[in-house]
DNA sequence: TCTTTGACGCTGA
DNA sequence: ATCAGCGCCAAAG
């Protein structure tokens, strides 16, 4: 359990991501102080399987794309999923994705 | 114990 | 603006 404490870590975070919006891998790892290693956030997601409350499709790459998306059950329940939360999806990539861009913080 | 693998991001050409 | 390559660091085999 003690070892998990990293990916602890990342799925606090994403639990914290607020309805309706997403953030990056990249500013979670900045969050947790490993910004270079933004890599480490998505391998955590890996684990967030085990998870039922960590909202992984609320998680893309910098680009606003769903890169995870061939990681669920089925490649459309990420972007169904956006949609749902009012988050309009386009070729595989969120449309205004800064507008809907979350940024962790201690706040 | 060492090697390979990533749900990424940035810099350089 | 587009493409390719390198770096990061932890986990699994």
């Amino acid at each position: 359990m003690e070892s998990t404490n990293f990916y602890e870590r990342v799925y606090e975070i994403v639990r914290k991501i607020p309805y309706g919006k997403v953030t990056t891998y990249g500013h979670i790892a900045a969050y947790l102080g490993v910004k270079s290693s933004s890599r480490m956030v998505g391998y955590a997601m890996n684990s967030s399987h085990s998870i039922s409350d960590i909202p992984a499709h609320r998680v893309v790459n910098r680009n606003g794309m769903l890169t995870g998306k061939f990681h669920f059950p089925t490649p459309s329940i990420m972007e169904e999923l956006l949609e749902n939360e009012g988050i309009p999806i386009k070729n595989d990539k969120i449309i205004n994705f800064k507008d809907y861009l979350w940024i962790p913080e201690n706040d």
